[in-house]
DNA sequence: CGAAGTATTGACTTGTTTCAATGTTAGTGG
DNA sequence: CCACTAACATTGAAACAAGTCAATACTTCG
């Protein structure tokens, strides 16, 4: 039994191995990392808009929102992350956080004071533009939203969404032949998307009955991804993996 | 009159500036890069979904957009680059661009080789952080285009994008009491917010007809910034700007 | 069992698109 | 200097995708 410390180490190793292969010199710094892991239960903001984070996080287990609010209180959901991201990288270098971040599920997350962060990224170049990089694919993911919420009909946008978490969770080495846990409701999909529940579960509707997708209870599974790809008009070039098909039991 | 070169560094270093004060070594730095300046004319593609770019540019005149294409053809507008961005930072990391860059208008842009922009990295600590800050506020830009888009009604929606745009010049001095330059017709605009030019130019007549913005011919003036930052629920944080009102002038 | 959260469905409403025509402006060449 | 052209802006009417409202069912869990 690994662990907490030894997980998040394992973990940020192989998301880091994703952009490139890491030497034994890098390999040492992340393992000499000291995290402090957290328990959070679902639906509970733990980084809050105008914060000034001194640590960043990296998402062990469970799946988290950045949110934006209206001025009615309307929540929009920016980005969604699963385990092996790092979605408030950007508190190291923007002191103030412009948006919350926010549990869905019950979640593990690893913290890591930005002291250290920057140590590492000052030490080794290597690491310095892997992170940097790292934040820069979030950037990427944040064009795609853009794309789809402005040109995509509901059908497609969720869609699109789909095929995305698919392959994000594939590349974490958490999809199996049953799908993956995905726990959010039709209520948050709406979130992300721009759409109301009702419009979610009429667009799932119709993904099910093109046997594209299976989706029930926090848990979904692509039946026919490349069928999924070309209703989505998805490109998953944005993703920028350099391999899909590792497995996260490999890396740990 | 000053050489292009110079004119690309006096740009550069007063848009580091505004991130943090640069040290004379940083200043030292930056001014012994060799920019190859261009001058290109309107709606030109001059970075290609899928290149390689061995350069970042910086834009000296003009506009810029980030733009990516629908199976059919549609064209979206993800983010508008005016003087003093580096639109193509991300490059620097992510090697394959995943978007196309393309004028809006004739624009003057300086490039730079990834390899001298790198060295700067390596040499300099601050110089690395603040280009990284840079990448990670056009993060922000993102996010915000993801709210506005899903959130808000076609007027908010152009009030919300045009006080980003009137804050985005004036943080580079390109506001005068006239207002500012800005070459995107009404059909680009509705590239940019997913609507149709017909609703650009029904929502234009409403922010217009309550005296909050004055447009025409390539040229914009907010009457009433606070009266347009609360129709478009604007919140200026993701700016992330350290000081809005120097110009460019006096930096020059 | 009751309660809370989530999913589903139908009827009606609305903001935005689509289509199509017309007006305006700036630039070009005779 | 004016006719011609292309790009851009404006307007009205009809169509439609998604929203709203509201009722009902399913699931999970204490």
């Amino acid at each position: 039994m690994k662990s907490a410390n030894d997980q998040a180490t394992a973990l940020l190793e192989f998301r880091l191995s994703a952009h490139r292969t890491l030497g034994p010199k890098e390999r040492d710094l992340i393992s000499h990392l000291s995290w402090r892991v957290e328990e959070l239960p679902a639906r509970q903001t733990f980084i809050h808009d105008g914060d000034k984070p001194a640590h960043s996080c990296l998402v062990l287990a469970g799946v988290v929102a950045r949110t934006q609010y209206t001025a009615g209180g309307q929540r929009q959901i920016l980005s969604v992350h699963i385990p092996g991201d790092m979605p408030d990288l950007q508190s190291l270098h923007i002191g103030r956080m412009d948006h919350d971040l926010e549990t869905v599920s019950a979640t593990q997350i690893a913290f890591i004071p930005h002291k250290d962060l920057n140590h590492l990224c000052a030490i080794s170049q290597t690491l310095n533009a892997t992170f940097w990089r790292e934040s820069l694919i979030d950037a990427a993911l944040h064009r795609a939203a853009i794309f789809r919420n402005a040109q995509l009909d509901a059908d497609s946008r969720l869609a699109h969404f789909l095929c995305e978490m698919h392959f994000r969770h594939k590349a974490v080495g958490l999809v199996d032949e049953e799908g993956f846990s995905f726990p959010l409701s039709q209520e948050l999909m709406g979130e992300v998307l721009g759409l109301t529940i009702v419009s979610i579960n009429r667009s799932s509707q119709t993904l099910r009955s093109l046997d594209l997708i299976r989706m029930q209870k926090g848990h979904i599974q692509v039946l026919d991804v490349d069928g999924l790809v070309r209703f989505g008009q998805f490109d998953g070039t944005f993703l920028h993996q350099r391999f899909d098909h590792e497995t996260l039991a490999r890396a740990s």
